[in-house]
RNA sequence: GGUCCCGUGGCCGAGCGGUUAGGCAGUGGUCUGCAAAACCAUCUACAGCGGUUCGAAUCCGCUCGGGACCUCCA
């Protein structure tokens, strides 16, 4: 197909709106995501966040990019706040477990890739850990002092921004005004070291009995959260790279923290396309840990939460997120979940039925315009919601084609099967899941079929309805038609 | 308090100045031994009040309500 991708826009927020694409490098693209931080399990909020720059990343491969993904693995230096004590997240968790550290990492990061696997998420290309690259980062900080935008204190170092702001402007990500910040801040107890409220470590004094810490030309400690994903961006992608994507709640400081360290290293701004992703509310709030409103996916898949009345398969989910558009916040519901499994059964059991239909010389509707309008969609944006719609569309052709209503040429259903499973199965990375696929159970089926089948033309009712009752009781359904029966 | 976003029919959710979004539910039909499933058709909207415009869910102002960030968060 030459569909143009020259004509994908997307959502920048650096300049908060929407802008064509245009890659540094034809052809290819270099993607960087702010990945989990692993002291505990994945909720479904960050999931969320994952699972849409999965579909990005799946988009872009389609229309023909080279894309190098890289989605980083925290596992050393997130503080639990912000004061000179703040504590790791890791160490905390290990501390409280009474573990390495690195058996937290090791633990979280393992429970994290089965969760993106659950969902059909493709792996990065690379997927770099922050221990793994403390030296890059030590060298990154020795620049940003050199350059005169960082300064050593008692054993620790910290970004200045206030002199930072002076030559360039922090807060040009997030909107925010240096001055307004100030003014609007609380005092915090324990910032004796810092010469400025907002000013961030970037390496951090480990004190003796610390476990997790690195000999540097400061003493001995560990890098600070934002550095690591400058070092390593830098690192795979380069000074400049195409897009930075990451959760809404990182833009602010996270994000604007790492406009400013790759600036005060090297004078260039990092990143083309900054893309936020929004967030997953539960009861109307925002899903977090932190306010102790959160869903594990394990608990959603299985069923044993308080939240949702049932159990819900991973695609299902996905399916459910990608019918919202990623800028836009999503409320979780029991309804809004049974609604998105329902309308995502009819989807799948009409892709599968494309094959079967009959076919005409002519078509009586555009397959090219549907299929434009996949495009469509999607280059504006990346707007899944509007694309599933426009597939809906299509299983209403389809389905009249079924009828006899309309008329299907041999060609266009091909290009129709293809261009549908591409899109649903590829670009939105959904899968179908059924029973059916199980190759064992299909000719038991069959059998059982044809048995209930001979019972019906020998009206005898008591045996059809015994196997169809039974079947439905293991959550198997008939499906009459005219036919013959079928099974899902 | 500061900065920003949002308020669409029973539920979820698109829409970015003029045409039916879409899904689920509801209603009516087709099919059927009964049913289920499937398919077709179809009803409920744009928080409120002003303004701009030939024309506004869409732009502007105000009011009310909700949310995010400003402290760790995807």
């Amino acid at each position: 197909m030459n569909f143009n991708k020259k004509q994908l826009t997307i959502y920048n927020s650096l300049e908060g709106k929407k802008v064509l694409f245009n890659p540094i490098k034809d052809g290819f693209v270099g993607l960087y995501v702010c990945g989990p931080t692993v002291y505990n399990k994945v909720h479904l909020g960050n999931c969320r966040t994952f699972i849409s720059f999965d579909m990005v990343y799946r988009y872009l491969l389609h229309l023909g990019y080279k894309v190098r993904y890289v989605r980083n693995i925290t596992d050393v230096g997130h503080l639990v706040d912000d004061s000179d004590q703040g504590e790791d997240k890791i160490l905390k968790k290990a501390r409280l477990e009474k573990i390495e550290p690195m058996e937290v990492v090791q633990q979280y990061t393992l429970d994290f890739h089965k969760v993106m696997n659950d969902f059909n998420c493709l792996s990065p290309n690379i997927e770099p850990t922050a221990t793994g690259h403390i030296m890059e980062q030590i060298e990154m900080i020795r620049v940003i002092i050199d350059n005169g935008f960082a300064y050593e204190s008692n054993g620790s170092v910290y970004f200045d921004v206030e002199k930072y702001n002076r030559k360039q402007n922090y807060g040009e990500l997030s909107g925010r005004k240096i001055e307004d910040l100030i003014s609007n801040t609380r005092e915090l107890d324990g910032q004796t070291e810092k010469r400025g409220p907002f000013d961030f470590a970037i390496w951090k004094k480990a004190s003796s009995e610390h476990i997790m810490k690195w000999r540097s030309p400061w003493g001995f400690g560990f890098p600070g959260w934002h550095l690591e994903c400058s070092a390593m961006s830098t690192k795979y992608l380069g000074d400049e790279f195409d897009i930075h994507g990451g959760g809404m709640d990182l833009k602010f400081p996270h994000h604007e923290c790492e406009i400013a360290q790759a600036m005060a290293s090297n004078g260039k701004k990092p990143v083309r396309y900054w893309m936020h992703g929004n967030m997953l509310t539960l009861n109307g709030k925002k899903m977090s840990k932190s306010i102790d409103n959160s869903i594990l996916p394990g608990e959603l898949f299985s069923g044993e939460n308080d939240f949702m009345d049932k159990p819900f398969d991973p695609m299902v989910v996905r399916f459910f997120m990608m019918q919202a558009h990623y800028r836009s916040t999503l409320d979780f519901t029991s309804e809004a979940l049974s609604a998105a499994e329902k309308g995502y059964h009819r989807l799948l059991n009409t892709i599968n039925e494309i094959e079967n239909l009959p076919t005409n010389v002519d078509s009586s509707e555009s397959v090219l315009k549907i299929v434009k309008s996949f495009y469509d969609a999607m280059n504006d944006d990346f707007n899944t919601p509007v694309l599933i719609a426009n597939i809906f569309e299509a299983v209403k052709y389809i389905n009249s084609v079924k009828k006899g209503d309309e008329t299907i040429s041999s060609s266009d259903r091909q290009l129709l099967k293809e261009e549908m499973s591409t899109f649903l199965f590829y670009v939105l990375g959904l899968k179908d899941s059924n029973l059916k696929s199980e190759d064992r159970l299909s000719p038991v089926m069959d059998l059982l079929l044809q048995l209930r089948e001979e019972a019906r033309n020998n009206k005898d009712w008591k045996t059809s309805d015994k196997i169809r009752d039974g079947l439905a009781s293991i959550g198997i359904t008939i499906k009459d038609s005219k036919n013959g029966s079928s099974w899902d």
